[in-house]
DNA sequence: TCCTACGATGGACGAAGTCCAAGTCAATAC
DNA sequence: GTATTGACTTGGACTTCGTCCATCGTAGGA
């Protein structure tokens, strides 16, 4: 076990049974799991977790900064690699995602005079193509 | 008039009163509309129209590569400005967008070694902050 | 061991988007 | 101008994704 549930509870986060199979859940697979993935997940180690539940976890951890909300089709998507920056790299074929870790940081690329007055805080970068057997497929 | 309309129909589009009520909507203002305002919009110019016409078109304008799809919150949102490439700055408190135009094309910052095979087509810059309104109010 | 505030439940609700069978019409041919 | 036809539109049901809320349960401190 890693030690995400050490640093939640380090941080006063009340450890109950759903808590911990959601963090399992994600701490587990480093995939990028839609919100019904990691409630079927947790339901089949929990099987009463409810789904409001995982919701409600889940924008926690993404509140506390542990994992990163990833939209990139219909469902949103979370990614526990939230410790190490990095971006994703998109299949518009069938949807699979893998990380990329390109060196350099992308904030750095946007200048004051584009930047209207807003407090910036975060660049998330999202490359799309096609995965080897979408591309193979045609 | 621009010349969307011009455009496809050249590339064939068969042209339907419902087709040029929501080209001229998406044309008309320079903002990110989501499918519910560009239906809202088409529905004061042309009170019949539907929303699953509605829905079609956009697909089509996306697919044709003259509206670019941006999915930053619930609903996705679309940008009729695809003629120049530009990224997106949101603001995390009331969901404001704005474009911006910085140098350099983000696609070539990722190396081959980090593509996976991937046939990469475009790359998705987002920036994402607090605007001026929202910093403000904390 | 008891208390209590915080967390979990599940079912209703809502928003966003898709699907489909039937009807309509733009563009082409005559 | 009329006929034809296949592409487009309709609207309402349906699905998916996510949120809300009143009520119940329980983790962790006293």
């Amino acid at each position: 076990m890693s030690d995400l549930l050490e640093r939640l509870r380090g941080r006063g986060w009340r450890m109950t049974a759903q808590r911990r199979v959601v963090a399992e859940v994600l701490d587990g697979e480093h995939v990028h799991l839609t919100a019904d993935e990691v409630l079927a997940r947790a339901t089949a180690r929990l099987p009463e977790i409810s789904r409001a539940t995982v919701y409600n976890t889940l924008g926690e951890l993404v509140t506390l900064g542990e994992v990163i909300e990833v939209s990139t089709g219909r469902a949103k998507r979370y990614d526990p690699n939230a410790h190490r920056p990095h971006q994703h790299l998109v299949c518009s074929g069938c949807g699979a995602i893998k990380d990329v870790h390109p060196g350099g940081d992308p904030l750095t690329a946007l200048p004051d005079s584009e930047r209207y007055g807003f407090t910036v805080s975060a660049a998330e970068v999202t490359y799309r193509g096609l995965c080897p057997d979408c591309t193979a497929r045609g």
